[in-house]
DNA sequence: TCATTATATAACTGTTTAGTTATATTACCA
DNA sequence: TGGTAATATAACTAAACAGTTATATAATGA
């Protein structure tokens, strides 16, 4: 399919509008996919390929129940966002000196 | 130049992998156009285009020193990427004590 | 076995985009 | 004023990609 040759990266998967959708779906409770199409407004097909990429990354794995697959998330590897975030978290913290505090609520 | 007619949106503005390298060559320090095509091996246009979107999502803002302009960091916009992963945290957070968790929140 | 249901894959298309080279703009200085 | 340095924009190209429709695969149940 498309030949899909080329590697999924993180960042590139969570950049996509309905992979974010899917997977803050996903984080209410499992669903199949046919849920999943119901909710995201996509084609079936437009469902399964993303649900691909979300796999390919580890950010959800499947659970069959017969012809019905349940996808779940496995939210792990946003980990790596988290972390590469972390020496900037300082910027928008709020336990900066006070003065920085001070402007930043005047803003 | 290319239209550039799309809103530009900050997770895919960070999904690119010049434009992180370049956000975090500076946090280490404010710097101009040449010393970012230096560090990046791009093109000088190159560098200024992704300069342009990060500036349009107010990732950078610009200091100019005569013919110079120096880009400065702005990470704040980043706290949306903080944001969207909140709910997340916890599951690749291994302190699942609730004490812990506040603490955390707090730092 | 045959029809149905659920999902995945194939093949195609239009749009977006990152990168380039060429050129314009702006500021400085001899 | 003319030349040079620094950056921005224009125009173009190739690759990637999200979305689609059509079709294949797999499992179920009558």
């Amino acid at each position: 399919m498309d030949k899909e040759k080329y590697t999924t990266n993180l960042f590139d998967v969570i950049a996509e509008k309905n992979r974010r959708k899917m997977i803050d779906l996903l984080r209410v409770r499992p669903m199949s996919v046919g849920e999943l199409v119901e909710l995201t407004q996509l084609s079936q097909p437009g469902v399964s390929k993303h649900l691909r990429k979300l796999k390919e990354i580890g950010l959800v794995f499947i659970d069959k129940d017969s012809q019905k697959h349940i996808y779940h998330l496995n939210a792990k590897p946003l980990a790596e966002i988290d972390n590469w975030l972390k020496p900037y978290r300082k910027y928008w913290s709020n336990k900066l000196d006070s003065l920085e505090q001070l402007l930043d609520e005047e803003e």
